[in-house]
DNA sequence: ATGAAAGCGCTAACAG
DNA sequence: CTGTTAGCGCTTTCAT
């Protein structure tokens, strides 16, 4: 391995001098900058980021803590991060394991947390005392900066999407969150346009936190096995929803023919399932490219506030029109 | 931060006993290994990894280099690692972008290779003189140990199963790889069964490596739009075969109906297209795991040879008896 | 069984 | 502008 020590005694100046051009500092002769430059080619010289970190305390590392990575929602979130991080000169250390002690072990120069289930677990990152960012973290007010995402919002426009189709039985597949976003919104908005049906508000309950395709496809066996009447079903997530629609094509319930479905999220596969879902796009990719901006800033001193991300519906042909 | 020093003070020993009750190397009273451990609780101390890493030149790091997370295959791939890495004290570190640099500066233990496509590239980590594994590395001869995939069995299991449902018309949709093992076995295979029908091979060669949803989007649009002489159609990979399936469906071609698909490598998803894809399973979590295995092996000094997979024929749906 | 001292490769005062 | 020195937190001879 050659060091900064080879590149001094090859340029014949000292070490720091050779610090000194690699980082930039100025204070160093325009003819030494030429020598250490060219020694460095020579060479081969690479700084050791591991020497580097043990003494600035600073390792360019990130720590980017999800759930499942199966789950295509975090990909496309870390995607977004990892681009933003690579143009700052750091990486994204992917762990999908709770283990708070690598945070202890590992010097990460910041945290990403998404959807970290329990309160605790926040608050002991927070204890550590580690930068955090957080995605939207379900809905509790959540005392570290973080990217929420405006699902409220994106509840109403794909509900009221649906009613200007011609629904007015709409079903939501949703989990047992506390105190749960989706399904305050979903109430709210039967509310707001006086429809009364809640029958079909399924809560999926098997694996708390989980809403990958296999949650979806039991969700779907449900609705399926039960007598459905609905004429259009909201279900949490595009995972889920994937896997939801997988259920009842195997069923032989039609899409939207005989049911109508909407996703949430806006994720890669969903253009591709049939039929394409409609499905309210949560800028994951955004998400992602932001928690990293805003991580880094903090990083770098400066005082950063939590953001909104506004959704967008997508439509496409997973809901019919009906009279 | 807490340091062995501190535990040192606190428990009333030198530094030196401290790393050796951390690291049980033995030769310490069983007295102080008490006081230390207890110091260590109470101070709540863990040890500095980059610290250590400086000076033992082990980061218990691995890169894990794939051209695409977005894509579930490298995904699941991970999965696998991930998880034997863990059982073993590793880190796995996610890198989809080429830079030889960036092992060069963080000492990882070791590398290891998905796919990636310039022979130039992986010269490049070998005069590195960094411990490397590969998952296999499309077809050529591999001079780094790495798990190998029997594509070329896995075709012919697919194929046969093609002719056993009556199929003679087959097409296959591959990518212009020089030499690509799916397309030998394809011609192969032809020839035992004394097939001439190759007038639907497919080359799709707008990315070079691109096997993702999009990817086999565009060739089902292609087929779709071309008059279509096969009763099935083998898919690169299931990724593709995903893609596929969508724009045949958005162009009215019913599957299995019209025309029969098959996959390759029962990615998670592929149990939840409509219908449920028939695929060949090469066990991407397994070559996940044992490549860790590996090169875990390979670090601690193991000579550790290739190993080759067998795939498995997964059916479902997506492939009708014809008569 | 224990500790002192050197050093991993780097940066950051400080002195010149 | 340049070099000397100390030290980040840890491991590892080498004495004792």
């Amino acid at each position: 391995m050659v060091t900064r020590k080879d590149i001094a005694e090859y340029a014949g100046v000292s070490k720091t001098t050779v610090t000194r051009v690699i980082n930039n500092q100025g204070n160093v002769s325009r003819e030494n900058i030429e020598k250490v430059n060219h020694a460095i080619k020579v060479l081969e010289y690479y700084p050791n980021m591991v020497a580097r970190g043990l003494k600035t305390k600073k390792t360019y590392q990130i720590l980017f803590h999800a759930p499942e990575l199966l789950n295509p929602f975090f990909v496309e979130i870390y995607t977004g991060m990892d681009e933003v991080a690579r143009q700052h000169g750091y990486h994204i250390v992917v762990s999908s394991h709770y283990d708070i002690n690598i945070v202890r072990q590992r010097q990460y120069d910041g945290v990403i947390l998404s959807y970290v289930p329990k309160e605790r677990r926040l608050s002991e990152y927070m204890i550590l005392g580690v930068r955090l960012v957080a995605t939207d973290y379900t809905n509790s007010v959540l005392e570290i900066p973080h990217i929420k995402v405006d699902i409220t919002s994106g509840i109403m426009q794909a509900l009221d999407y649906l009613y200007e189709c011609g629904h007015r039985r709409i079903a939501l597949v949703s989990l047992p969150f506390e105190n749960d976003q989706r399904v305050a919104a979903y109430k709210k908005w039967l509310e707001m346009k006086n429809l009364l049906f809640q029958s079909n508000l399924i809560y999926n309950n098997q694996i708390e936190g989980a809403t990958n395709y296999e949650q979806g496809y039991n969700a779907g066996v449900l609705i399926a096995e039960s007598r459905l009447d609905a004429t259009a079903i909201m279900v949490f997530n595009d995972a889920m929803a994937i896997g939801f629609l997988a259920a009842l094509n195997h069923k032989g319930i039609r899409v939207p023919e005989d049911v109508s479905i909407v996703g949430f999220d806006n994720i890669v596969q969903a253009k591709y399932t049939s039929p394409p879902l409609t499905t309210v796009d949560s800028f994951l990719y955004q998400i992602g490219k932001e928690c990293a901006q805003m991580l880094i800033s903090e990083i770098n001193g400066a005082e950063v506030k939590t953001k909104t991300i506004k959704t967008e519906l997508i439509i496409r042909n997973s809901v019919a029109r009906i009279s």
